[in-house]
DNA sequence: CATGAATGAGGCTTCATTCAT
DNA sequence: CATGAATGAAGCCTCATTCAT
């Protein structure tokens, strides 16, 4: 999994099967032992992202203070996540374009992200956005996030610095 | 072109260039005259659509009112030829994230949204992203824009409120 | 390899490989699992091709008889083995005068004919081309050698004979 | 034709006819006004590198001297023409093993180099060959002065030393 | 359950040849 | 007769998947 990750990230999606195999340490066929068909890894990978990505934004939010401070330990949290994962990152944002992945994969998805959505639906109970569905929300944040990230690598001396303009933005939307 | 739009938002980037040329009306070997490669022709694509979106989202807009106005007409603008042509939407989503688009071609994308990047310059001047790379604030709106159309489509009957979030998302992002 | 051989005998070096793997028993994909490219498999050939008549031209040489008894009897099998295998031969003339044989295999093409160049060096020895660079006479033996083969292919009646034309005549050229 | 030579040269006898069109100057299609088909095109060349071949070797000829005079200009008529236009060599090379070139091309070659052919059988009248078949000797010298400008060419240095050698060679087989 | 060679369908690309202009 | 775009058959190669060991 781990190995599809890296090796999705540095030759996108149509990585042969072998290639994620080799890089996994096991053989050609074993694979085909643990996922029917490519595009069931494909679907599991996502889920698993999914999952990895919320379980850290998650993590460690001081729970005994004002909500802005959870949300900005959480924007804190996924920040850290997508840069000190960046193959995870890429390998998230080519799958979430791809019509491998089935709705049921990306409504699983969603769910998996639960945590993370009732959290935002906490923060906009009094914002611009409360009427907003919550999904509409949790992407505009979730690309908010995204663009951040690259703009902290892309200029890494300044990282913190866009690190909280992105904050400043996505709480803007929020409170 | 136009048929590599429609094919690739239903087939995905993989689409086969036979299909292309099929759905172009013209055989196999004709598209390789005007394209040296299938990366060619996705990279021409993506230059393409990235102008289209351009020109179309600064036509007609009210240069004798208000800016948040005219923002209001370019929001518009973009979210009409993003419903109104959702294959080429689609495309564009896929061909954003390819690792088959150069660096180039991602430079030249940005110069051929650089009207729509000088009217957001002038719209953000007095609001919080002030400081923030000109870059960001575009990446940030666009998914945002992205996500707007996405509910959109999803919910038709309530189309125009979903619009209307978005931009007020928009816009208390630059104001 | 000795599937190749026929093919290309018989079709010229632009014979497609799904055909050689025809010919070869296997599938058309297996071939690309033992030579990385069509172009490998000929550079493979030719080499296996020279060793082959290497190997055949050296064995059972009367070592305990005069140098020109020893060279009549490898004379003999170099006739022998192209004889017995035109399809070899043939294959081997085409991939002489191809560029798609490299340089460095060209020079393992003479290592492997080592043993030959041994030879004729010590047959030599008294010989008018005595002072002439070695591969420049192994050049000249080797093409006579095809061209008596040539003549034994097409005047079967009287092969014994060209075989000994062209002995005479290799022979002047060392003695 | 010239401009075929020079390609196929260049890139081997499956140059594309639409290269060889341009390196002429002529469209694409013209080409195949003079040509049938390129396996025509192919033969016409062949055959008029024969002729060329032939008429430079036996230009100027000593036809007062002795035969062996004679002979030693027509053998640096050959040289010359070969290592003067080495392209067409490289061609006629490919040509000559190639499949494409009909056995009645091949025998209008033969006719082509009469004139040269006549003038081998004069020299070697009274030489160890004498009873062998014309055409026996005429490939044996062809691919000696082949050898020769394979080496004339790799040291220039030497060239006119390897050509004296090859002479010699040739001579050997003659007289 | 691991292995990795074998499979063959399918994709991209090339190119000889045609033909409307 | 020149042009060069159009054609589509054919070739090389890749790769998901299978299966005997």
């Amino acid at each position: 999994m781990a190995a599809a990750s890296r090796v999705i990230a540095s030759q996108g999606l149509s990585a042969p099967t072998a290639v994620i195999a080799k890089e996994a340490g096991v053989s050609n066929g074993s694979l085909f032992t643990y996922f029917e068909t490519k595009t069931a890894l494909l679907n599991a990978l996502y889920l698993e992202l999914k999952v990895d990505l919320s379980a850290a934004a998650l993590k460690g939010l001081p729970v005994d203070r004002d909500i802005r401070s959870q949300m900005l330990q959480l924007w804190r949290n996924w920040l850290r996540w997508t840069a000190s994962a960046p193959e995870k990152r890429r390998a998230l944002a080519q799958l979430g374009v791809s019509d491998e992945i089935t709705a049921q994969t990306r409504q699983a998805g969603m769910e998996a992200t639960a945590g993370m959505a009732a959290f935002i639906e906490r923060s906009r109970q009094q914002g611009p956005l409360r009427d907003a569905p919550l999904g509409f929300v949790g992407a505009m944040l979730s690309s908010i996030a995204d663009a951040t990230v690259d703009f902290m690598i892309a200029d890494p001396a300044n990282a913190e610095q866009h690190g909280m303009t992105g904050f400043e933005a996505a709480w803007r939307l929020l409170s």
